[in-house]
DNA sequence: TTTCGTGCAAAACCTTTGCAAAGTG
DNA sequence: CACTTTGCAAAGGTTTTGCACGAAA
């Protein structure tokens, strides 16, 4: 169950993107077509993917990588996106589900990505804030070789 | 007590870059000047450092970039140094203390890094490997606003 | 209409690679 | 002596920046 909109198909009224683009709007921010058409994939596919691989997804809405840089970038910060980092040089990003979030297993060998849906870190975090640490947030990522890579 | 090695000047006996060295030995890789000048440092100023950081660090040992990026990445093949990820495009490097493995709490700002002296993911590679994962590691770390940068 | 987003081109950045020369065991 | 490591130069890959044009509120 790595992907909690299985329950819906494509055109879930209730879908995450709905709330997105509240958000960007409240911020001020500009709900554009480049915008839906990568926050649809990112609730479509789940991800996490990168903004390569976020343009290469979006055949006909396409838009110019740059812009889905800025635009993944202008998404996290206003909390829309959570950016993923799996120490191979390139950022991903994926929905930010608040509070529940959860962590990946990554194969080193062919890249693969499965869920933990759970997190470990909330003690870490208490001891930052009590050494005076403010917006505290923390990255965790597991990695492996997966089954099927390890034969 | 970030640096377990306050008790002791730089030269003293038993200072973890002989036992580098052995293994670097052992591992048939050469022991060269480039390389004992990098790793004193990491012994001495801890880090992380990045490649630049120790570059600029190696005043009269100093050698090209290109040869501490290499000496790195294969003291860390062989278990010597621990790759560390703080999200912002650049490795750091520092020793690796085997099991007693710690993480660092980053400052957004300023970019200071201090060391949680805790490691609270054993569950969740346990998880990893029960899911079929082999050779399984992770990487934490924790990011923040310091109280200097705060104010 | 005013402000923000986009496209294109170019730059910045960190890291890796190729190859001949030098160093290590 | 055989094999690894180094330096230099150049390439690679991802992400960022500048600026004029176009789109959203």
């Amino acid at each position: 169950m790595p992907d909690d909109h299985s329950h819906c198909g494509h055109d879930c009224p209730d879908h995450p993107i709905d709330g997105a683009l509240e958000i960007l709007r409240a911020e001020g921010l500009r709900v554009t077509e480049p915008r839906k058409a990568m926050l649809t994939i990112l609730a479509r596919e789940h991800g996490p993917f990168s903004a390569d691989e976020l343009h290469k997804r979006m055949g006909k809405a396409g838009c110019d990588v740059v812009t889905i840089y800025r635009s993944l970038q202008a998404m996290e910060e206003v909390g829309v996106l959570r950016r993923c980092d799996f120490g191979d040089g390139v950022y991903r990003y994926e929905f930010n589900h608040g509070e529940h979030h959860h962590h990946h297993v990554i194969c080193r060998v062919c890249r693969s990505v499965e869920t933990l849906d759970v997190c470990v870190a909330d003690s870490l975090e208490r001891m930052a804030r009590q050494k005076g640490y403010q917006k505290v947030t923390h990255t965790l990522e597991v990695f492996g070789v997966c089954p099927k890579c390890a034969e």
